[in-house]
DNA sequence: ATATTCAAAATTTTCGAAAGTTTCGAAAAT
DNA sequence: ATTTTCGAAACTTTCGAAAATTTTGAATAT
């Protein structure tokens, strides 16, 4: 269900085996992951916006569970970056800057160029369709704007999501492509803030991408992510609002 | 109490303002907190063993708290990449592998080479007492073997987090420094391993990196760290006995 | 006016037990 | 002999309430 990328059908798959990288989207859990899941696309998408506190007499009602189960998850989401919390005084959703945005997508543009040429060298069929199938979709919808409903919105990102995991996908190092992950994660925060104020509709890198990639050209592919990772670093800075290097605001629900 | 780096006395410290990078020795939630870090010590320290199924009955004698609290540490434990869970079926301690330790050891050398330069270039007096003081603790314990007691096997790991820690402490990228952390404890656990079993003492690798970082030599101090980080994957692969690619144990505790 | 004290209110943290799954092994069927 | 079925035991997951802590705000003192 939650599985976003399909792994190859042929042979070639020793890479999966044995891992001991933490687990992304795995573990099932029913109500505790399901929630996990609910509440890390609300800040994702800023429904739970940053600094906000996080009581749980309005989780619980907002997640219809249980003071246990929320504490596990928003002990997970912490342990990822997307909440921090102190001694006897809960949770909120983490803080965002221009200073962290910069310094995410500086790490970002190694991890996403190191993994994209080790994947493109392990390369499979399956891969190559997978990368297709994804962009495909992607394509189907032009990068939102803010005048786009949410719902277009929401898409968009995932299919975002799903087409640079697809390029990754036969990358062999498990490591990597659990801090990639991480990072992207981090990143879609600051994505979702610049598609509710973007003016501009930026053109379409993702094909460039996705060509450089299918024909196996390492370094077209790595210059254009970084490009990519950069520009859009860009456009939040001038484009969104209160994105400078101190945020010092404090916004109710 | 848990405090390991000692910040910087002078003005400089823009780099620790307005992060959002995942906390990470932080957050002292008394009960919860502190089964967390018990826990990590014991799984770093293989006296939970790797593949361990961890169940709630034993835990709560062992760490004398609830099943609440254990499953908060627990999640956390996952999200670090020390445990695994599944749907209904409990935890687990993380497998380990060479390929494992292959593959982060691979990403070591980046973070740590990466952290490590914009450190020295950042570097302060402050800085500088801190690695000199923590490379005194680490040098008066010489790097233990087989024979040696556990609780000098212990504290020897404590000394050598800490001297690590302490040269990269002036790095302007919370992110980096986050990954960097968190794959450093990643290691400990085969340097762990790799204690119960030594043959050969190694000659003092320390000093070197000690003296070339404090004389700012970038491509030096980097080059060492690199070597350092590889020849303790060699040593692993080498003296560990069952450290194969595939890794089928299954001991109890 | 400003600072301090103290108790009530709000909130977080911890716990033990109820509810729900999975695992195990014996009995029955193939 | 091997597989299947079924129920009991073991274990995990979820919950709501008790215990502990922090925050609030009014009353008092500086």
């Amino acid at each position: 269900m939650g599985k976003i990328l399909t792994m190859p059908f042929d042979g070639s798959m020793e890479g999966a085996t044995a891992t001991t990288a933490p687990q992304d989207v795995s573990r099932e859990d029913a109500a505790t992951f399901d929630v996990l899941r609910k509440m890390r696309e609300d800040i994702l998408c800023c429904v739970l916006k940053p600094d906000q506190r996080l009581r749980f007499g309005e989780l619980r009602q907002r997640y219809g569970t249980s003071v246990g189960t929320l504490r596990e998850a928003l002990s997970h989401l912490v342990s990822e970056g997307l909440a921090r919390t102190e001694a006897g005084r809960g949770f909120q959703v983490a803080p965002i800057s221009l200073a962290d945005f910069l310094d995410l997508s500086e790490l970002r543009v190694y991890l996403e160029t190191s993994t994209l040429a080790d994947a493109i060298r392990h390369g499979t069929d399956a891969w190559e369709a997978e990368i297709v199938s994804s962009y495909f979709l992607l394509a189907k919808l032009a990068a939102p704007r803010q005048d786009d409903p949410v719902s277009v919105k929401r898409e968009w990102g995932k299919r975002h999501k799903r087409f640079h995991d697809s390029l990754v996908a036969t990358c062999t190092s498990p490591w990597s492509l659990h801090f990639r992950s991480e990072l992207f994660d981090q990143a879609r925060r600051y994505h979702w803030l610049t598609m509710i104020h973007a003016r501009s509709r930026r053109r379409n890198e993702h094909l460039d991408l996705r060509d450089a990639v299918l024909a196996r050209d390492v370094d077209l592919a790595c210059g254009l992510i970084e490009k990519h990772i950069r520009t859009t670093v860009q456009q939040a800075a001038s484009e969104v609002p209160g994105l400078t290097l101190e945020m010092a605001k404090r916004k109710k629900a």
